[in-house]
DNA sequence: ATGAAAGCGCTAACAG
DNA sequence: CTGTTAGCGCTTTCAT
């Protein structure tokens, strides 16, 4: 009856139209008891009317919080991310937060998006996932006093959910001792950060530690570290694989790498498990499609408990309880 | 020198550190060049100085534009939503547009979604892929009067980016037919919506279309939905691979589902594609990794088209050039 | 070229 | 229990 809805109804708009101060109306949005039932169906109703709903901008900037966190990783170079993603969906969506997504795949995002950390905040946290931090970036992230947590990867002095790499690597490695492998190959990620290391750092410190102690001398000219990417993970592996002295088997730091390798011998004419035995990590979708022998690590899990933490930092809610579920080798046909 | 720096620093700070007004220092944070090298410089410093950084949330309130768009969708049921997903990613950034990701699985989860646009205006405009929408669902939408896309779906009315799916399903059925195949059996997903038709709907039609064209007529008996997930479709597959007269070839409205066929096939002691040949529908990475023989289209391409659609509804961009590259049949080893 | 001031839509004292 | 009012941090007329 009212003509000209180009302008979405305030607050205020509804206070007028159920006759009440827009204190009131706010108190009612907010569930905030105290107001009589008779204003409060009017209020109610006025907002039915009106078709009116909150701005939520306004709501946090009056509020100081936005409800919101952003979740910052290389989301598309690995099923692993994404599925560490799940775990933090799930979790932010119990707690009714919502979630910003910032891919970084180059290295011009990389620095396009800790600038807009640096210049907007408009998220109440952060969640890192497999992304090694530079020391200038937390440096930033601290000055602006904004609460991170870091997945997979390890920064001195920020909170982090990362699993029990070595022992991971050991674990491959064992596996492939039991099975009478002594020359044992690895296929993992560049190290790309002077601070912390990466998982892949991690896990191939594991196989050389585990070799060593069952008397293998590691032996540096099988490792073969490259971009995290099965293109890559495949021209490494057949640069390693070409060898005359090729490795009996390969540890790859993930299964997307491991598929690399996969293919590697598939293209080299070279037989799975018989001439060459692989073995992966994470225990993605595809390990089990393919039957690749892997370490399986939770990573949903590790997503959910990402989010536990961060929301333990902003809201001072309990702090996550509950372990992780352990690293564990799941043999199949690879190995 | 100053002492605490709890709060951190407003745009008020700035313009008494640099002694000019807010609006000065408005002007430049926003690059207007009217203002003066002198003070610009001042501004500047002071910036530094401070550590300042703009709030976004305060500027979308007071610009009425949040710079950021919402994209809704099922994202962890299947490997192509993750694909479009990145399409949209990547444009989104070029256009220096955040995004706001809502993952909707379950039921209650797709009513919180929805209530929640109905009650936070948060995002410039809203992306849906692969997410059927529902009548009043669309009607809130356009009451908010909120500039929404549709990826993988469709509704009338709403703009939308589709592929010929009917095609799609022709391409797939010709190229079993071609194959001397008659008895072809189709798996899918359940029909979730009065408005318009999911993709799989679309693409059993083809296949219906194409088998008549062939002078076969389609069998309603070899034909099986169900929700989208490899499992459901696994089991679907085996009550259709168990039948006396089962099919010789079966279409899967996608490569998950066909994934899901070939379990059966494995589990039901079947050979592929000598005993039953198998054909998906998208060409995810997963399809390459294991032979499956799929109709190509467009993923991300698909995503990137969103999004340009959007930015058009929004800024009044140009509207999306180019069209999405053609569907094709990717022969493999499952055919 | 710059400043003062009025919003943007909401929340939260503070009064009454 | 409810209304008034002062912000939240930024943009944008409108003057000067």
């Amino acid at each position: 009856m009212e003509g000209s809805r180009q302008r979405p109804p305030t607050i205020r708009d509804v206070a007028r139209h159920a006759g009440v101060s827009v204190a009131t109306v706010s108190r009612v949005l907010n569930d905030i008891p105290v107001v009589r039932t008779e204003p409060r169906e009017r209020v109610r109703a006025a907002i039915r009317d009106l078709g009116y709903r909150p701005s939520s901008t306004a709501r946090s900037l009056s509020l100081g919080r936005a409800r919101t966190i952003g979740v910052v990783a290389p989301f598309f170079t690995s099923p692993s991310v994404v599925e560490r993603l799940r775990g933090v969906v799930e979790r932010l969506a119990e707690h009714d937060y919502d979630l910003m997504l910032f891919d970084v795949e180059t290295l011009q995002q990389r620095s396009d998006a800790f600038q807009d950390f640096a210049r907007r905040a408009r998220v109440d946290g952060l969640i890192v996932i497999s992304l090694p931090l530079l020391g200038d970036e937390v440096a930033a992230l601290r000055r602006d006093n904004l609460p991170v947590v870091l997945i997979d990867i390890e920064h001195a002095g920020v909170p982090r959910v990362t699993i029990d790499d070595v022992r991971g690597g050991e674990l491959a490695a064992e596996h492939l001792l039991a099975r009478g492998h002594r020359r044992i190959g690895f296929v993992g990620d560049v190290a790309a950060s002077p601070f912390g290391f990466t998982s892949s750092e991690r896990r191939r410190r594991g196989l050389r530690v585990a070799l060593e102690r069952a008397g293998v001398t590691p032996d540096d000219a099988l490792e073969r570290l490259g971009p995290h990417a099965r293109e890559q993970a495949r021209a490494l592996a057949i640069d390693l694989l070409g060898r005359d002295d090729r490795p009996t088997a390969i540890f790859a730091a993930s299964d997307t790498q491991a598929i690399g390798v996969l293919e590697a011998a598939r293209a080299l004419g070279l037989r799975v498990p018989d001439d060459v035995a692989v073995i992966g990590f994470d225990d993605v979708d595809l390990a089990d499609l393919l039957g690749l022998t892997t370490v399986r690590q939770p990573l949903r899990q590790s997503g959910a408990h990402g989010a536990d933490l961060i929301m333990a930092e902003i809201e001072g809610a309990e702090p996550p309880g509950g372990r992780l579920d352990p690293l564990a080798v799941v043999a199949r046909d690879t190995t």
